[in-house]
DNA sequence: ATAGGGTTAG
């Protein structure tokens, strides 16, 4: 800054030195301001010398503390600064302490930390009154660590701490959550006699509620001889930011029981976990509460919280009146009624709000507004208004802000293609971890996880400090590896999450068992989950379904069993799990019993998914009728997928009149996907009745449904080898199929007939023996032989179901090869061993 | 007070 400016706004001090001349007081930083208007052209005219003594060093220590009081109060930076420089250049004032720590709090007032800072270490002897200052300053601006760290100097230098300190280093461990740091003051106030203090109990309090640790505060909060409103309301709002619902409810009843009456301050932070809990009931009590002590009366944090309560627990009726009824309403208002329609489903009140939010609100919507407006159009698949929004976006600059841009990624990816993801992703201006997790984990449902391995590379070699692996980002990056069967990448991010800390974190477990199921390794997945540390519902799912797909429906019933005894409940995917199990491992009654005990024991209505596994274990199981007749006495209409369990079903069991009637019945309905085309076809070809099967194939290219290619591939020292049938751009061709030759001499040697009934056409024998020869699993499994080591187990995954004639060829495979294959369809796991396979009879 | 990425089943 240049010195004219300085001596131009070292005017302002003298007259706020002498009497007030305009008859005002000066309350605010811009009344302050606004008394003493800028003069529009630089003063240079009037230099600082007009307005000092004829003496400078005659002026004493007092006037400058006067004015650099004035500084203080009105935060008047420049001219503080040229007190300071007056002081440095005149000796005479060095030994002015009182001055120096003036200056001090000088800078700290007017927000400049670090000069504050440099001043204060310049000091010999700070007062413990200038060490809490300092100490404050950091605590409430940030950065938080230099707080503690300026806390431990003054212990070291052998201040000791009064009541101020220790409110204001707690301030700064709760922001830091720093457990260890909090404990260690809360021992040093407790030799210091100040525990109790008001203000220091009700610090430690938020320190141990903001570090999550409940017991603690609860102690400290029992202790504390005054309890006031504020108090309890720390001790509610903590239960209710820890999810801790009972407790939250608890500490409100006990509060009033001590007549300690809620006000607006306590109701508005136990609304959002009523809200969590759909404790609907206890809503409505509060809201009485609210409109008996007048406090809903024009607080718009008290009705929009009572409104976001209402919309989370599905009661939009009374959310809307609510929301009708206010005449001031904010951005969170809007948004909070935004929320509740995405929540129920109801996207053309969702827009309609927010359309009415941007015309007769007048606001202008923040990034928190469009996002909850952006799930709303992910959740309905609604890409039209989500372009719309784009376009907002794009013209108002919000796409500048990066939780903006991440919703709208992950509305594009939710509900666009991979490649317009893929298009915004590349354009985004500022990535972070989210964008890098929302794309990940998008490509992954869209069916791309090669290409989310790609990207996973790029974040792990990026240098940005904005971008770190966290666990959100694993849990997306793992599926992408059980679709693959990418064991090598699985066991590269268990390492990465082992190096990490990551393994406290359940949902990174279950990603974890999930994956070494889908890889293969039933054994690792157990190995993962009898070691983790908490088990939640979906943990329970995960194994119960893993043992599923290598049909070990046993020991899915076991684990059923003892999720009882270790507390939790099973949900409905729960039984989706076992059931599914059940059907794979042939344990129909098995089956058939927990499907009623799931209604009567465990009051859970069944879903269509559940019919779905119900058909098919019946199917399965070759109950066919059995199965035809559950799904006319089914509660609701069947949709497509439960009549394809069961056509499924009359493939494997080559019943051709019930298979035509089902397929009659998917006709009607209209069918969704080409499942339904390709299953009918094969079970004609099964039976012979190839005109049929051609017709249905013909049919299926008019409607315009394309089949989609099987595809197997193998992953071999980490790279994922993929085949489609008759694969012929594989570099290493030649001597794949030179290799299945080979094979196929020794196969028939010991007994190998090509099971033709699987091929599609109606060709000579000869010819469909050939086209089965050349299936994506038979190339996979060739070229796994060709490259691995001579007792290594094989996994090869397959995108669609293994056909009849390759299940069978890959018993005759490990017989002659003498090893051990394992073929993951889109199914479940065949593990053929000594020319046999654990799945039953199936084919 | 609203709040971007996330695991299981079919």
């Amino acid at each position: 800054m240049l010195s004219s400016t300085c001596c131009y706004n070292l005017i302002p001090y003298r007259t706020l030195l002498l009497p007030r001349r305009h008859g005002a007081q000066f309350h605010t930083k811009s009344t302050a301001r606004s008394l003493f208007p800028r003069p529009s052209r630089p003063p240079v005219h009037r230099p600082l010398k007009q307005f000092q003594p004829p003496q400078f060093a005659a002026v004493d220590g007092n006037a400058y503390t006067k004015i650099l009081d004035s500084c203080i109060r009105f935060k008047l930076l420049e001219d503080g600064k040229e007190i300071h420089r007056r002081i440095i250049s005149h000796r005479y004032f060095a030994g002015n302490y009182s001055l120096l720590e003036k200056i001090v709090q000088m800078y700290i007032s007017c927000g400049e930390i670090e000069s504050a800072r440099l001043a204060f270490d310049d000091l010999p002897q700070p007062s413990v009154f200038l060490w809490n200052a300092m100490i404050r300053a950091y605590a409430w601006n940030g950065p938080f660590g230099r707080a503690v760290e300026l806390y431990q100097r003054m212990l070291d230098t052998g201040i000791e701490p009064n009541k101020f300190t220790f409110p204001f280093v707690l301030k700064a461990c709760s922001a830091l959550e720093a457990l260890a740091d909090g404990i260690l003051i809360h021992e040093h106030a407790k030799k210091a006699g100040l525990e109790l203090d008001v203000y220091v109990s009700t610090a430690l309090l938020d320190m141990y509620l903001k570090c999550g640790c409940l017991e603690d505060a609860h102690e400290v909060f029992c202790r504390m001889p005054q309890k006031d409103v504020v108090a309890w309301n720390a001790l509610v709002s903590g239960y209710a930011l820890n999810g801790r619902y009972q407790e939250a409810v608890h500490c409100l009843l006990q509060m009033q029981r001590t007549g300690n009456i809620p006000n607006p301050s306590t109701i508005v932070a136990l609304l959002p976990i009523v809200g969590q809990a759909k404790a609907l009931i206890q809503g409505k009590s509060i809201h009485a509460f609210c409109i008996r002590r007048r406090i809903d009366k024009d607080d718009v944090l008290v009705n929009t919280a009572l409104l976001d309560m209402y919309g989370k627990s599905e009661c939009l009726v009374l959310a809307r009146r609510i929301f009708d009824s206010m005449s001031f309403r904010n951005e969170v208002t809007w948004s909070a009624m935004i929320g509740g329609y995405t929540l129920c489903g109801r996207m053309a009140e969702a827009l309609q709000i927010f359309r009415m939010m941007l015309r007769e609100g007048s606001l202008f919507a923040g990034p928190t507004s469009l996002a909850i407006i952006l799930r709303a159009c992910a959740n309905f698949s609604d890409f039209e208004s989500g372009r719309l929004i784009h376009n907002y976006l794009v013209k108002s600059g919000l796409l500048l802000h990066v939780t903006a841009a991440n919703s709208l990624l992950s509305m594009y990816a939710k509900v666009g293609t991979v490649e317009d993801a893929i298009r915004f992703f590349d354009e985004m201006s500022v990535k972070d971890t989210v964008s890098y997790s929302a794309i990940i984990s998008g490509c992954v449902k869209n069916g791309n996880a090669e290409e989310a391995l790609d990207v996973f590379r790029d974040m792990a070699s990026s240098s940005s400090p904005c971008i770190d692996i966290d666990a959100a980002t694993m849990i997306g990056v793992i599926p992408a590896c059980s679709h693959l069967a990418a064991l090598q990448h699985g066991k590269c991010s268990h390492a990465y999450i082992i190096s990490h800390g990551l393994t406290s974190d359940s949902s990174v477990c279950n990603a974890l068992i999930d994956m070494y199921a889908k890889c293969g390794r039933i054994d690792a997945a157990r190995r993962v989950f009898d070691t983790m540390p908490k088990r939640d519902t979906v943990s329970w799912n995960t194994i119960i379904a893993a043992y599923g797909i290598h049909g070990l429906g046993d020991e899915s019933v076991s684990l059923f069993l003892k999720m009882e005894s270790a507390g939790l409940a099973p949900d409905d995917v729960t039984f989706i799990c076992l059931l599914s199990a059940c059907s794979h491992s042939g344990l129909v009654s098995k089956g058939k019993r927990w499907f009623l005990a799931m209604q009567e024991t465990y009051k859970i209505v069944p879903r269509m998914e559940h019919f779905i596994c119900m058909v098919d274990l019946l199917g399965r199981g070759g109950l066919l009728n059995e199965g035809y007749g559950f799904i006319e006495r089914m509660p609701f209409e069947a949709d497509v997928r439960v009549w394809g369990a069961l056509l499924g079903a009359c493939r494997i069991h080559k019943n051709i009149e019930l298979g035509e009637e089902v397929s009659r019945m998917i006709h009607k309905l209209g069918p969704e996907g080409t499942g339904s085309f390709v299953v009918l076809s094969n079970l004609y070809s099964a039976t012979g009745r190839f005109s049929e099967a051609a017709q249905v194939r013909i049919a299926q290219k008019a409607k315009g449904y394309a089949k989609s290619p099987g595809c197997s591939w193998v992953e071999i020292a980490g790279v994922v080898h993929a085949f489609v049938g008759g694969d012929r751009s594989h570099p290493q061709s030649s001597s794949i199929y030179r290799k299945l030759e080979e094979l196929f001499v020794e196969m028939r040697r010991l007994g190998y007939r090509a099971d033709t009934s699987c091929a599609l056409h109606d060709v000579e024998e000869e010819e469909k023996e050939h086209a089965l020869v050349y299936h994506s699993e038979k190339l996979a499994v060739a070229f796994a032989l060709l490259q691995s080591g001579d007792r290594q187990t094989i996994l090869i995954t397959k995108n669609l179901r293994v056909c009849g004639d390759c299940h069978n060829a890959f018993k005759y495979i490990a017989l002659a090869t003498n090893r051990t294959i394992t073929l993951r369809d889109a199914n479940r796991f065949h593990h053929f061993k000594e020319g046999v396979c654990n799945c039953r009879d199936f084919w």
